[in-house]
DNA sequence: CTGAAAGCGCTTACAG
DNA sequence: CTGAAAGCGCTTACAG
């Protein structure tokens, strides 16, 4: 009974037999055995952990419960399947791309998974130019055909929310986005200014404000949008902690909500429902974008599978601040 | 220039002579060279990777906010002193234990973090058995002298939100505590029937209950207590999720909020400010909780340091659901 | 100050 | 079906 037959036996391999597995396996019960995970991995030049890269800051990381849902979707499928996950812990200095190689140069994951797409996003670049496995919450900017990612159709969910305020006769909608150079802002965007190209309505760059996703955003910004002379009777922001904000200052200036303004968002957090004043807005379902994320990630190790995209379906909650 | 030479100058050893040093950093960055962490974590028998040991159900896990809050401060933490993370995937089947062993035996990683203490609870048990670097979040059951761990001081919180209610001329007070297994609810308890005890009011076994931090709960339990035929007049509850269930009920049942019954709970979650009735409650600051955790382990991996605990201040915030 | 050698605990052709 | 041997890529006494 040498050692290359107990590592046989732990892998399962067919040319052990029953008996001899039998006899392993109770014996490395009995002593409590479990195999040195780091020589495996060394030995087998794999290590069954995927890396999780995670947004930049871990501050700005978990206010927003995209993030923390998304992130149970991949224990989900990654439990699953039997993968450990080393999480990312940038400090604000680190780049993402730098943790990505750093992971990867060092041998500590098999694969990764990037919790949101930039656009020119330099971590894919750098992961497809070596050719590492990876999927991707979100859409990429280009080579979507070789890319396995998981998302929603950002520009068709804000277009019907657009096309929705319209219907509820809305004649002036603003929108505040998230940072710039987001896939997911980009998609949003170009599906609100189609939907006003499609109803003869201009499209304004004065309505259009980005910044980052947090409540100060959407407090600074409604403010801004109440004071214009020519002003907004509708408003859709990227999430639902920066509606939230808007929502805070309209109502410190007495501004009636939705008959002065509507406000429409998105992620639909708990929040949304319990608010004073209960927020229409989009269910993208996190956990799922994660979990699909994961499987696509799965499958690109395992079975070499490039190029698949998951389109998970959203839905849209209407409720009071639309008048819904 | 040999590999020892190399392997010196990534360890920055003293014997190595300046000149050499920079020679060799200069080549390994011109060729891109990272060690590779598993050969190295093999020959010097640890890994720089960290476990973080989540609640049972990935489900559960993220419903509420301290976890992912709490997340924050151990990621802050780790990423400052270089460790990474690895997160602890557990299915429904497997029970945390098992997962501890897993990364223990396999040699995953050189320290945990608990992100929940239960009474008599099993891993602490078995870490303090093999003398395992490990620090907690939320006090130990008993040998509290010899484990690190950070935590608030719950049964003062809820013998203070007690008095506040009983102050505020409330004389029938139910409590809505979580799984009963747990610390925290074994301390909130404590505080709870201390301030009744001190005030003369005699507690009721009918008044406790008991479930999981859910929205559902406090719906269920809301109306069970509701048509007690002595009913309450004010309401503890052990989590904001579950108090909006409750205050939810009341609402259905057309229940005055705080004057037909108070209601104040844990966590001030974002919720809790935004709802359409503010609930008073506490905020136990998870994020600190966290990084402090992270910090006691390790001073216990690098400092053998054990037995030190360290209490994070909480803060009372009193609104409408009690008028406050 | 630096190199040759052994060792960390596995896996996997190779041989039988 | 099973064992002896080499190798995975590092670190660290040991020797010089």
């Amino acid at each position: 009974m040498s050692t290359s037959t107990v590592s046989r036996v732990i892998s399962n391999s067919p040319r052990i037999s029953q008996k001899t597995k039998d006899k392993v396996l109770k014996v490395m019960d009995e002593l409590g055995y479990y195999p040195n995970a780091n020589a495996r991995s060394l030995a087998m030049n794999k290590t069954g952990t995927i890396g999780v890269i995670m947004p930049t800051t871990s501050e700005e990381l978990f206010l927003n419960p995209f993030f923390p849902e998304a992130l149970r979707g991949i224990v989900k499928s990654a439990s699953k399947a039997n993968y450990d996950l080393l999480l990312s812990t940038n400090t604000e200095k680190q780049d993402e791309l730098k943790i990505v190689k750093n992971f990867i140069r060092t041998s500590k994951v098999d694969g990764l998974i990037l919790m949101s797409s930039k656009i020119e996003d330099e971590s894919i670049s750098y992961l497809r130019g070596i050719n590492f496995p990876f999927s991707l919450i979100g859409t990429p900017y280009n080579f979507e055909d070789q890319i396995n990612y998981a998302d929603n159709d950002n520009e068709m969910a804000a277009y019907e929310l657009t096309i929705y305020l319209i219907s509820i006769g809305k004649k002036r909608i603003a929108m505040i986005a998230g940072d710039k150079n987001l896939m997911v802002t980009k998609k949003r965007v170009d599906g609100y200014k189609r939907a006003l190209l499609e109803n003869n309505i201009k499209f304004e760059n004065e309505l259009l404000y980005k910044g980052s996703f947090d409540e100060e955003t959407g407090y600074k910004y409604g403010k801004q949008i109440w004071e214009m002379k020519n002003r907004p009777d509708a408003l859709i922001v990227t999430d639902d902690l920066v509606a939230f904000g808007a929502v805070k200052q309209f109502q410190a200036l007495n501004v009636s909500i939705p008959d002065d303004i509507a406000v429409a968002s998105f992620n639909n957090s708990i929040l949304s429902r319990y608010s004073n004043i209960p927020l229409t807005s989009v269910d993208i379902n996190p956990v799922e974008l994660g979990r699909q994320a994961m499987n696509l990630l799965i499958d690109s190790m395992e079975n070499d599978q490039k190029g698949k995209k998951i389109i998970i379906p959203y839905t849209i909650h209407r409720r009071k601040s639309t008048d819904g």
